[in-house]
DNA sequence: GGATAATAGTTGTTTTTGTAACTAACAAGC
DNA sequence: GCTTGTTAGTTACAAAAACAACTATTATCC
């Protein structure tokens, strides 16, 4: 924390506090990615957020899907809806307990979620290819860490 | 971005994915800190980084806080508003061009601004304390780079 | 110097989010 | 089996953010 530019300050750098910096580093690197997502498929952040947990682990609950993304179940359940509207996914009641139901990508949610991976993917070697593989590594490491995953 | 956990999936981790892991890193470390500046101190995010900047740099405009906290002046409007009913800045007319209004904290305002300055100080070394100190510095270089500071 | 464009900041309207209260289904204890 | 408590998910209302249109002032350029 200690910075040489603003002695005067009692050492205090805004731009290397850690909430603050880490939120203007996700919200540069989310911006064109946000673009894709929003300009191009019509979806708001959690609507791919969902798409996504569902490509990549198939069947699951709304509260799965929350839990793992760290979301609220109000976002979760609208972006259900909305992904439900657009035909991207199609939930069926579970017998055992009919409180559930568990949610599944449709044909056309499938090919959206490929879709929009293979740009992720892509994204995510452009966003990388600035830094040195170690150093990507530490980095993702440490983000790990901090959002609590692992 | 490889991973082995899920080799079905193209090698695609979610949860390694920048956009992604950036922001629930960025929302994580911010959580606790949040609490302070809404519960304590009735503010808003761009309250208190308003009330940051002020406090460092002393003077400025709506537009030069807008610019180097990536805020849409929109939002730094309203917060100046909010900051002045409850007399945490006064604002004066420039003489020069009569468009253009500085910024300042009030005395309170710089008492609040010191106040919450050592608690995000105090914050942020709990952050970082449980990393390796070369591997924080690396973490903020790289953290800053993406973000566009620098 | 008068029309046109640009700039600082504000206000109004629409989306999106946050929060709390709600429904429906199940579980536990007695 | 009936009260009480829990859980999955939805809905309604309030708070905040996004976006566009606005006012007032200054700059440009013919």
């Amino acid at each position: 924390m200690r910075n040489d530019k603003f002695p005067d300050t009692d050492g205090f750098d805004l731009q290397s506090f850690l909430p603050f910096l880490l939120n203007q580093a996700a919200e540069s690197a989310s911006i064109d990615f946000q673009k894709v997502y929003k300009d191009r498929y019509g979806m708001l952040r959690t609507e791919w957020r969902v798409l996504f947990h569902l490509g990549l682990f198939g069947s699951m609950t709304a509260k799965q899907i929350g839990h793992r993304a760290k979301t609220h179940k109000t976002k979760i359940s609208r972006a259900v809806h909305q992904l439900e509207n657009r035909r991207f996914l199609k939930r069926t009641r579970d017998d055992q307990d009919r409180r559930v139901e568990w949610l599944a990508l449709t044909p056309m949610g499938e090919s959206a979620y490929r879709e929009l991976r293979d740009i992720a993917v892509q994204y995510d070697a452009k966003l990388a290819g600035q830094f040195d593989a170690d150093e990507i590594a530490i980095l993702r490491k440490m983000l790990r860490r901090l959002a609590g995953f692992e």
